[in-house]
DNA sequence: GTCAATTACGTTCTCCGTAAGGATG
DNA sequence: CATCCTTACGGAGAACGTAATTGAC
C-alpha cells in the first residue's frame, strides 16, 4: 500500500503553480533539493513520472495533471477538517445536545442558554426536554452530550455532577388552612387532600418517601403535568408539594406557595455526562457555565429575583 | 501546516471499522504500539482528541467522526488515483491524440490503428488531420502526443524519428504519351503541363526544389487537395507528381501511374514528439507500433496489396 | 489475573540539508 | 557563465518495535 503525506501533495500543488523548483521548495519551506527528491521518490512511489524537468521547463505529464487534480481535492479536504476541527476545539463552531427535565428546560435552564448563546454564538443548541429516564438514556445513546436531571448518581456507565438541590414548596388554595402560614413542617400537612403527580416524573420519586409516613388524604388524583396540578389546586381541589421552580405555574391571586422546613425534602439536580466519553469543547463550557450558575430562588417570594 | 499522511488516515478507518487498536494494528502491518502512538501523535497534531479509549472501548468523539468522514473521501480519492496511475501506467487506460497529415491518416494509419486498438482496448485514440504546420503546433501545444508528418528535423524544442521514406509516382491521363512507360526519370517530365498542389501542403514542400530545376509548363493549375488533382488529370488537364500513398485517389481507368526513378525525390515521414516531454505509456506504446510497421508499398502497381 | 492500551527506551530508517555535479540557454 | 535541477553523502529526528507499566473488568 502505498504512503503519500499531504506535505507532497503541497509540494507538487506548489510546483505546478510555480512551474520552478527553487520557488516551489520555497514556498514549503524545503530547500530546493529536498523537493527534488520528494517528486522524485512520489515518482517512485507511483511507478511513474509525473514531471518532466528539461532543466529549464517544469511541466506535467498527463498523468501527473491527473494527479495534481487529485491533490488539489485532497488538499482542500485536509484544509477544510482542519480549520473545522480547530474551530471546534476553540467552541467556534459546533453543536451541544442537552437532555433535561421539562420543569428544568423551561425555567432555569432560559437564561443560562441564553448567556451561552451570547458567548458561543457559533454553537447549535439541542434541548430535549423528556423524563428522568429517557435523558440518561439519550446521553448512552450519545445523542445528547450530557442530562440535567434529577438522577444519575450510581448509575453505571453515567457521572453525575450535583449542580444544586432544588427545595420543594407547598401549594394550596388562598382559601386552605394552611395559606397564611410563613412556613410549614412536613407535619403540618396531615390530614390534606393531596394531588398526586405521577410515578414516573423526577418530582413524585423524590417526594415519594417523604411522603410516605404522612397521613395524606387521597383525592383521586395522579396528573402528569405540574401545570395541570395547578389548575386543581386553584380550583381548590386539593394541595401538592412542588419543587420551587415550579412556583411559576400557579396563579399568586388564587394559590398560596409556603416554604416547607424540611432539610431533607429537596431535589437534587445533576448534570450527567457518559463516563470516558469526553464531551467536546462547546459541550465542556455549557457544563462550566452551569457549574457556575446560581440555584434558583424561590419563584414565589421573591419574584423576577431569578438570581443573586 | 499540519502533516497528515494517508498511513495515519487508513489506521484511523481501521480503528473505526474495527474498534479495536490491536486488530487496527495489525491490519495496518504495525505493531499495536506504533498505531497507539499515531492516533497520540495525530491528536496532538490537530489539538483535539479524536478517539476515547476507555481501556475497553474504542469510541470516537463528535470530532473524531467528523476527521473519520473526510479520511474516508480522502483515501478514496487516493486509491483511486492509485489505480487510475497504475492502468495508466500499463497503458490498460488513457488517450492518444495523433495530428497526422491527411493523406497518411488516411491510407497508412487506418491498418495501424486498427491493430492498436485490438491491443490497447482501453485506450481512446483521438486523430487530428491537418497540415503540416498544425501538426507540430498541436505537438508544441501538447495537445497532440506526437505528430505523423513529413517536416520535423531541425525545428527547436522537437524531436523527429524517420519512420520511412515515401516515393513519389507520376500521374497522367492514359492518352498521355508518358502513360505507356514503367519508369520514368524526372528529366522525362520536361515540357508537360504540371498541375501543383499549394506550398503550403508537405507534397508540394518536397517537391519544389526536385521540380524547380524542370522546364515544366504551367497549367494555371494550384490545388489544395490531391483529389482535386485526381479529378484535373483524370480530364486531362495536365500531369502531376504526388506521394505514392496519394495514387488510390486517382482513377486507374482513366490515369496512369508511373513510378520515378529518381532516389532523391522522396518524402520523409516523421514521428514528431515534443523534447522534454516524457509520453504516456500509451503513446509510448503507438509509437513503437508505428515504428514497427512498414512503410507502404505502391497502391497503384500492386492494389490490393498495402502490406509487403 | 487477564486483557488491552499506554509509556519507556533503544534502534532503525526516512527525510532533509549541504555540497558537488551536470545540463541548458 | 549563470541558472536550475539532480545526485551524493552525512546527520538529525521521526517512527517503529520490544518490553515494561498501567488500568479496567
Amino acid at each position: 500500500m502505498i504512503d503519500i503525506s499531504s506535505r507532497v501533495l503541497r509540494a507538487m500543488i506548489a510546483l505546478d503553480e510555480l512551474r520552478n523548483f527553487s520557488l516551489a521548495a520555497e514556498r514549503c519551506h524545503v530547500t530546493q533539493s529536498a523537493l527534488s527528491q520528494m517528486v522524485r521518490k512520489l515518482e517512485d512511489d507511483v511507478g511513474l513520472q509525473l514531471v518532466d524537468r528539461d532543466r529549464r521547463h517544469v511541466q506535467f505529464t498527463p498523468e501527473g495533471l491527473r494527479f495534481l487534480a487529485t491533490a488539489r481535492r485532497v488538499m482542500q479536504e485536509l484544509d477544510e477538517i482542519h480549520i473545522d476541527l480547530k474551530d471546534h476545539a476553540s467552541a467556534r463552531r459546533g453543536r451541544v445536545n442537552i437532555a433535561a427535565l421539562p420543569s428544568l428546560a423551561a425555567h432555569w435552564l432560559p437564561p443560562i442558554v441564553a448567556a451561552y448563546k451570547k458567548a458561543f454564538p457559533g454553537i447549535e443548541l439541542g434541548l430535549f426536554d423528556c423524563t428522568p429516564l429517557r435523558a440518561l438514556e439519550l446521553v448512552r445513546l450519545r445523542q445528547a452530550d450530557f442530562a440535567i436531571t434529577a438522577d444519575g448518581p450510581g448509575r453505571p456507565g453515567l457521572e453525575a455532577r450535583l449542580l444544586f438541590r432544588e427545595n420543594f414548596v407547598f401549594v394550596c388554595h388562598r382559601s386552605h388552612p394552611l395559606a397564611e402560614k410563613r412556613r410549614l413542617a412536613l407535619a403540618d400537612l396531615n390530614g390534606c387532600h393531596y394531588i398526586r403527580l405521577i410515578r414516573s416524573g423526577s418530582i413524585a420519586q423524590h417526594l415519594e418517601s417523604a411522603l410516605r409516613n404522612l397521613a395524606l388524604r387521597d383525592t383521586g388524583l395522579e396528573v402528569e403535568q405540574v401545570a395541570t396540578v395547578a389548575g386543581l389546586v386553584a380550583n381548590n381541589l386539593g394541595v401538592s408539594v412542588v419543587p420551587e421552580m415550579a412556583a411559576c405555574y400557579f396563579d399568586p391571586k388564587q394559590v398560596a406557595i409556603v416554604e416547607l422546613d424540611a432539610t431533607e425534602l429537596y431535589r437534587p439536580v445533576y448534570a450527567v455526562t457518559s463516563v470516558g466519553k469526553t464531551l467536546s469543547k462547546a459541550a465542556q463550557e455549557f457544563v462550566t457555565l452551569l457549574e457556575s450558575s446560581e440555584a434558583p430562588q424561590s419563584a414565589a417570594r421573591t419574584p423576577g429575583k431569578a438570581k443573586k
